[in-house]
This record gives structure tokens, sequence and C-alpha cells, in this order.
DNA sequence: CGGAGCGTTGATTAACTTCAAGGGCTGTGG
DNA sequence: CCACAGCCCTTGAAGTTAATCAACGCTCCG
């Protein structure tokens, strides 16, 4: 890595794996996502593109520089990591002890969250999920079929509705929310 | 949080909820393990301890005030929290795609690492494993059941060696390597 | 038309959990 | 000293969840 990004365009994700081929999602990257970091030249994992990915590069070195002349944008990142970090433990709590469907449910519940945030003029659009059937099952620890039922369990329930095999509406936040299994502590989204 | 702390001697854990109670620990604390983040005035999990803990406490201001004015120390808070990073990313592969033969092994080895680290006299020690049955199923993603289904594989297997339940030996290492499932490039540990 | 990629659906199986019982150790109080 | 409760661990049997195996549908594209 000779640079560091930060994506405009486009999914990518983080992937880890083991000896035999099994593979897992550890990170996804959507736009405003940042990829690299201050005093790592290497990575160990896979950076991979879901889609087309267009990415604003800086030069390791010259970042670098920038870090060590602005102490705040150096906190900045500090602050960043801190996020990635809080992300990566909700991550773990979800693959070891969720359910199947709660792990859809709250995989939803993020594109929800991350594209609302997007346009907030208010007008009710149809959402995207922003991966395949199998990168989602990759991200959420289950095979491709059983991220299939499931999302269809949660079409059969009327929680969501379908457009097509990737754009949806959710037709019930509450119930979503509730299928999540998360602590609902203050948690209202909208 | 008022303070930050490195721990000094004892076993405490970072755990995480969900509404029915069921939990998970989304990181462990060993001796010369740092807790608390800059910049961050509330954690949003548990800090558990699994036995008696001695920390060695610092007041959060003067020690963020450390931070502004020695650049490289707030250079390796960064290392630092990169490193957890990466840890709890190796912890989400475990968590989402590994068996519970391997997670168990994977645990065991981390324990072997950190434990031979500590005492390189040279000197053939049993180890201790940290944790009781139900912490390291808590850590695992396991039930306590399974926890100790599976390591009493490893001793029928002739893999572990135990005293009594706690401090064991590691009879055959190459063998607890490869049950993990890990990528093993060059991860020689002795 | 034929094939590739992606998603759905059904049947079967395997892994892990859940439920249940009991063993061994420790500390406490009669 | 012994009885007993509590804790942790082990073991067995039954139950469930999600994985695996397999087939098929749809759409895009040459």
């Amino acid at each position: 890595m000779k640079f560091v990004a930060s994506v405009v365009s486009g999914v990518a994700s983080l992937n880890k794996g083991l000896e035999d081929g099994r593979t897992q999602m550890v990170g996804l990257l959507l736009p405003s996502d940042f990829i690299g970091h201050p005093g790592r030249t290497r990575i160990e994992f896979d950076v991979v593109a879901s889609s087309d990915v267009t990415l604003c590069c800086f030069d390791r070195a010259p970042f670098q520089q920038l870090l060590t002349e602005m102490p705040h944008i150096s906190q900045r990142m500090i602050e960043l990591a801190m996020d990635e970090l809080d992300a990566a433990r909700d991550w773990m709590l979800l693959l070891g002890r969720k359910t199947a469907g709660e792990k859809i449910a709250t995989f939803i519940e993020m594109v929800v969250r991350r594209q609302h945030f997007q346009r907030r003029d208010g007008i009710k659009v149809d959402l995207t999920l922003p991966l395949s059937r199998g990168d989602i099952a990759n991200y959420l620890g289950l095979t491709l079929e059983t991220v299939s039922r499931q999302i269809g369990i949660l079409k059969s329930e009327g929680i969501l509705q379908f457009e097509d095999k990737r754009r949806f509406r959710v037709v019930d936040m509450e119930r979503l929310q509730a299928a999540t299994g998360d602590d609902d502590d203050g948690a209202v989204i909208f």
C-alpha cells in the first residue's frame, strides 16, 4: 500500500481467509469510508471491489508528513480508528451471538442508516442493497442460501418490500429494529 | 471513564450484550494490555474482571495533555489502536467462519503465545488458561458445554495434557497449529 | 440457442445448542 | 469431623439451526 484513500463511489470490502478457502468479510467500504492507516505500509487482509470503485488517493509520504505537522489531523485519525474499532466490536457480537434472522435484520438496518444519511431531502426513496447475496453471506458469516431464505422471511412478514433483487423499501421500521435483537436504548433512527 | 489504565495483574474482559441476555466477549485484557482511549470519555461495552485485577491508572486529563505535547506518544497510541483493530478482525474471522474445534485451538494457541512471551527463561512450564470454561465460551461464541467437549477432544488426541482444570501443557504444537485452520504463512512461534 | 452469473427453493445432514444429570472440589456451619 | 451447598466442569441425549447438496428459474449477453 503506497497510498491511503477515501472511497468516492462504489462498494468494496476487506476480507480475511482461512487455509481451505473459507472467507470472512471484516469491513465494508462505502462512499466516504477511508482505506489504509498511518504507520502501516502493509495490511493483512484483501481489499476487494464489489462494484466499479472510484478512489481519492493520497501518496503515503506526504500524508504522513501532514500528520506530523497538523496534530489535530492526527487526532482525527485516532478517532476514525476508534470508530472502526467500535464497529468491529459490534460486528463481533453479531457474528458470535446473533441468529441468522437477526444478522440479516441488523445488516439491512445498517444499510438503511447509511443510505438515509446520504439523502435527507425527505423524499421516500427505494434503498439499494450494496452487496450481492453471496457477499452479504460473507459479511454475516452465513451461507448464500441462508441469506436468501432469511430475506425471503422479512419479505413474507411484510417488513420489507422488494422492487427487484437489489432495490427495496422498509415497510415496518419498528419491526425491523425489533428483529435485530439489539438493545434498543434510545436507538431512534428517524 | 475518568481514567485510562494498564493491566498489571489479573484478567478482565470487554463484553457486549443483546436484549435477551446473550453476551459476547469482544476483548480480553491480560497483563500489559491497555484500557480506555484518548478522546473517548465513554465506552459502549462492559469491562468485567475475571479474577482479582490490579490496574495502573492515569487520570484522563493529564494523559490527554501528554498526548498533545508528545506527538510520538500520540503516534504510539495510533499504533496500539491499529493492533487492536487487527486483533478484532482476526477474531471476526474466527467468530464467523471457524468450527468449534478450530476456535478452541486458536484460543489455546493465543494463550500459549502470550504466556510464552512473558517468561522466556527457557524453562518449560505449565501454562494456565486465563478464563473459566464459561468465559472461554463467551469469548469464542460457543456454549460452555461445547468448550468442555472440544477441550476434551484436544486432550484425547494427545495434543494437550492437563494438570488440573486450568493448568496444561502443549504436547504437540505442530498439530495445535494445524487445528486452528489458519493460513500458516511463516507462523513459527518457537 | 447456449452458457454464465445470480438468486430461489427443497431435502437432507451435520454441528452445535439445549436440557438434564451427576461428579469433584471448596468453604461453611453444625 | 462430617454434612451440605455452591461452583465449575463433564457427559449424555434430544432438539434446532444453519450448512450442505441439488435442482431449477431468471436475465444478460455472446
